[in-house]
DNA sequence: GTTCGTGCAAACGATTTGCATTACT
DNA sequence: AGTAATGCAAATCGTTTGCACGAAC
């Protein structure tokens, strides 16, 4: 998690990737705000490069190996850092809070899953919908 | 899974909606049909009805809680009968294929989450991205 | 001086919506 | 008759792409 844009920077120098100005500020705000679900608008907004940069650039970091997106219902796709752990999500649908998927439970599902199919997950965001603790006590 | 277009069309009634042609047709085709993965672009091709009018009855049918849809990486929302167990899928990133989640693992799952922490997973469908033992072997 | 990266605008696929027409009930 | 459903086209949202210009190496 003390992940620095250079860093991510440093990632698109050995990829033989040039560093331009819109690059390191769509770093800056990646290494900045990576504890939040970035989007390309939200990135594209806080930095001063076109939103087809900030895609191209997410592309580019992506294929890196150094974040990862994904798509979460409806709108627009999420996008995180590729070592960042807390990315399992529980999310309620009553209450909307999200929680962690206990890790425990993450890997065994995954080597299940490997073990009985030979698919293997990769380790992306990926959320489960239901009722947490509290919205169930709270009603029938 | 014996679900007939007439179960969905009796849905539609109780809702005080009408039964026209193209709900008819849509119905017919989703009971028909409801093993697949169907999307609004497919559900379109197979019946003379607008798309339009596809996601407006696949909406009224959503409402009616007797069909859902989910999102899988990319491409278009796919719906499926609500009370079809086969929700959980395994979606391979290179092939774009999909494999169903074992029950077994799945439901392990399910119930390590209740146990450490409360929350309850609904039914719902969802999707993990990986790769399938085919691409895998295929290539490094 | 090349080649790569950028901005812009236009293209795109999936979905939604406004509106006048049609058809259930 | 009255209201809901349809088709169509245009609008929308997220994302991608073509292209000419400017910047990194």
């Amino acid at each position: 998690m003390h992940i620095t844009a250079e860093t991510l920077l440093d990632a698109l120098r050995s990829q033989g990737m040039r560093i331009t100005d819109a690059r390191v500020q769509i770093c800056e705000e990646i290494a900045a705000r990576h504890a939040e679900h970035l989007t390309a608008a939200s990135i594209s907004t806080g930095v001063e490069a076109n939103e087809s940069t900030v895609y191209r650039t997410l592309e580019v970091l992506e294929e890196a190996g150094i974040v990862e997106h994904s798509h979460m219902g409806h709108g627009p796709a999420v996008y995180h850092l590729a070592d960042d752990a807390e990315h399992h999500h529980l999310v309620c649908e009553r209450c909307g809070r999200a929680e962690a998927l206990p890790a425990a439970a993450y890997e065994a599902l995954v080597a299940g899953i490997t073990a009985e199919t030979g698919f293997v997950p990769s380790s992306r965001h990926f959320a489960m919908t239901g009722l947490c603790k509290e919205c169930r006590a709270t009603n029938a």
